[in-house]
DNA sequence: GACCTTGTTAGACAACTGTCTTAGGATACA
DNA sequence: TGTATCCTAAGACAGTTGTCTAACAAGGTC
């Protein structure tokens, strides 16, 4: 029975994402976030949740002065490419296509973004059809 | 302490998939099924998740003759729908236009899909302009 | 020195996941 | 009727997640 891979819990993830905030904090510091932004966690909740993460080797801590600095060694980057891949390979048969137009269908853009998008889609095409060109 | 709101892991998701798939299933269908696509479970294994999709709410059974026959309650559309908006909330500040930019940018879709996509988004930013227009 | 305040550590504990073993009820066929 | 099949039921058991209590160390304060 192989050991699972390691992943990033839900609660786990909201800590790491005070850290990308932050880019460090202690145990309180990521707690007065967490609170302030309505998570009602215990000190020794936070501590626990960073200590995992540490285990997994997704944050480092260095001790400074009187309390331990947590670092986060993954960035948000990754994890999003990681957890939209899993998606699209669960649950859209590895096509990044169907879960565009799934967002396109159910969730309107903005204009700004719509722009962007297009633009970034254009570039695209263009690049192909000069390609294929058949 | 509240109760977690169910949610669909991993391997409860692997079934319930096929019986989207095949619209309704037994254990031992799914099992067949899901041995065919690689999954080396044993009888009880998937019987469990069966049940458990099933306290959960998400399948319904029906006693047929010998065996229990398995039906979906909840979509494939309906789940999609759920991980996708878990996903933007968490990860792209619930801007769902974040997530299509970064998916385009990170894979490229093929000329069919890229064309199909930029139809439903010129129909889209058609709308908005005609509306606002200031 | 006796006490707070902050911090760390260890571990508790229930719920959820991933898998399976085994006991027991039907069905089937020799 | 006995035995091989196939099914469900019950529950085991370790690893993960969500959250916390409680013990204990180090740095100030009176």
């Amino acid at each position: 029975m192989a050991k699972r891979p390691p992943t990033i819990p839900d609660s786990e993830l909201d800590v790491l994402k005070v850290l990308w905030d932050l880019g460090q904090a202690t145990v309180r510091e990521a707690l007065e976030t967490l609170r302030a932004a309505g998570r009602q966690w215990s000190y020794a909740t936070v501590a626990t949740l960073l200590d995992r993460l540490e285990s997994k080797g997704l944050v480092t801590s260095d001790r400074r002065e009187l309390a331990f600095v947590y670092k986060p060694v993954i960035s948000g980057q990754e994890v999003r490419q990681k957890r939209v891949n899993s998606l699209v390979d669960k649950l859209y048969q590895g096509e990044p296509g169907l879960l565009v137009l799934h967002l396109l269908k159910s969730h309107p853009l903005d204009p700004d973004q719509a722009k962007e998008v297009r633009s970034v889609l254009d570039q695209m095409m263009g690049e192909k059809s000069r390609k294929k060109e058949r």
